[in-house]
DNA sequence: CTCCAAAAGTTGCACACGCATGTAGTTGCA
DNA sequence: TGCAACTACATGCGTGTGCAACTTTTGGAG
């Protein structure tokens, strides 16, 4: 296989994955007033064993710079959503945690990600160029089940 | 398969892309100071038959909105990489299209875009819990070849 | 013990994006 | 012909993001 193929294949992927997050966003903004990444990161601090979780590594799970998590967690913060620990061993580190309403607002969030998924997904495969596209998403769920997390490499 | 399951398995693939997006945003942007938008615009313009598109469309196969497509084009067109036509029919539509600079920096910054995107699937693949996601992205890229572009539903 | 490089977070700045609004052109209908 | 609704782009504004610079803390070398 060529590198264009692949290209396109990815290019095509990125687009249809764009397209769906978009859809997303706007169900989860109207909903409950929360952004993708402000839902993902009250997902990984409530439903983890962990439900505390270090600056540094937020950012790397959500794919997102150091300053970027810095604000998305002071948003949050100022919402009463999340709370920063300071940390007592490493004084230079602060852990995330989800409080009560937090934890509250992500319960209420996840159906409404979940049905937004559903439907983009069942949208795009009405469209025949997509349809193999979408069902190889299916089995790729399958697969990835038991992950646990994101770890970047150095 | 649980719905959970399934977004499980969507927000991993979406932390994957995003992943590999950035590193293929910060190629571009060392070697040919493009973003990945400003990239996929000049791609649209520069391969297919009709190179000539009208805004619009490019918003839909860019999932951008009108304002953002204005500005991207204008950022291209003030660096002489694309130029804006006036419909003749249509005295509301603009055609943009791509200059003959255009075209050749796309030419220079594809196999930078196809070399990103290898070195990124390679080091994905050294991840363990991610191998079987991009192996299955392999098989997508496959299936995908034939495709010309995307439109979007009403 | 002192000094210094590296690490964790925060902040100033520039910029790309979406939403709402504005403007020019088109279509339809009375 | 004249007016209303609609379409295609453009623009003002607010906001989230990355980069670079800064502060505080840690750990190690001399």
């Amino acid at each position: 296989m060529s590198l264009e193929t692949r290209a396109q294949g990815w290019r095509t992927l990125a687009a249809l994955q764009q397209r769906i997050e978009t859809k997303i966003e706007k169900a989860l903004q109207d909903h409950h007033d929360l952004s993708v990444n402000e839902f993902c990161l009250l997902h990984h601090l409530s439903v983890p064993g962990g439900p505390s979780t270090r600056m540094q590594h937020l950012a790397e799970m959500l794919v997102l710079s150091q300053s970027a998590t810095t604000r998305l967690v002071t948003r949050l913060e100022n919402r009463g959503l999340v709370k920063r620990v300071l940390s007592a061993e490493d004084r230079r580190g602060i852990y995330a945690e989800a409080t009560e309403s937090g934890r509250e607002l992500h319960d209420r969030a996840v159906p409404t990600h979940n049905e937004a998924l559903e439907a983009a997904l069942r949208e795009a495969e009405g469209l025949p160029e997509l349809t193999p596209l979408v069902s190889a998403l299916e089995t790729l769920a399958l697969k990835v089940q038991p992950l646990s997390g994101l770890e970047a490499q150095p």
